[in-house]
DNA sequence: ACAAACATTAGAGTTTACTTTAGGTTAAAC
DNA sequence: GTTTAACCTAAAGTAAACTCTAATGTTTGT
């Protein structure tokens, strides 16, 4: 009683050489084989692949899900570790979101000027220059006094 | 007259390898060696590593980046095709805004689960069996009955 | 004039999460 | 009973953006 690897492949949206790479990563820790040594996907197996999934889903890298589940094998003793994983990954999670923030407002800024310049036929060089010698300024110092260009 | 790789590296907070593998890359359109071969950087190459830092800024990929470039080198003509790739890269971070979000409602949800948990002593497996035959449902449809654990 | 600090190159290595390939074994269908 | 579809392993390849290595050359300071 179980499922062929293509099976669950096909049902979760995975590849079986995905599925096969988890299992060599142990991310399936109830993985059986067949006598024939084909695997054969139980219940458990397909817990712990629904279980890798909400993980991938919280932006988890493979490695902090191994070792989540290495946890989970080892029972109540790791529930404050795993909460604090958690609160990690919503930590860097919230990074990116800075991140993701700071590199839109820049994106804006960039659309707002090249839609002024496709009005006018050219780019604003008085503006462009300004944004770089601000740039210098902050970057260089003083060090930098011409920032005219060639 | 001219900065070292090592000072434009110091002052940029990027090392003189990242810089050398923009140059082989392309991103350093205006660099020009001295006579026995040391790369001098001008104010021009300073120029384009600002613009370079501001794109990345704005979450692009070098070789968009480069594509960039290259356009800026040929003048107002590209300057609708610049404005198209800006509001490409807007998209992109809003599906990236879309997904951390989503990722975030995930962490939210484990760390109200192992908070909880913590409190109790044990995971509320009840309310875990019911989330892994919910996932279980949705991607097996009817196919699979017994959702009891072994 | 010579050492220390800094530069050069080509090319290999790193990371993550797969993906592909090659060469074979097993199971299902007819 | 054979073809074919699906499976196996081990190992190499991929992408991005560096990062490092080794062997060598140049500049600067004393």
């Amino acid at each position: 009683m179980g499922y062929t690897i293509g099976q669950v492949a096909g049902r979760m949206g995975l590849t079986a050489h995905t599925l096969r790479y988890y299992d060599k990563e142990g991310l399936l820790p109830s993985m059986r084989k067949s006598s024939s040594g084909l695997r054969v996907f139980t219940e458990e197996d397909i817990e712990w692949l629904i279980i890798i999934e909400c993980l991938k889903g919280c932006g988890m890298h493979l490695k902090d899900i191994k070792h989540y589940i290495d946890m989970c094998l080892q029972g109540d003793a790791t529930i404050s570790e795993r909460l604090e994983l958690f609160k990690k990954q919503k930590e860097r999670l919230e990074e990116q979101m800075a991140q993701l923030k700071k590199h839109m407002e820049k994106v804006d800024y960039k659309i707002a000027l090249y839609t002024e310049a496709l009005k006018k036929g050219s780019i604003d060089s008085a503006r462009r220059n300004q944004y770089l010698a601000s740039e210098k300024e902050r970057i260089f110092g003083s060090e930098i006094k011409s920032i005219t260009r060639p």
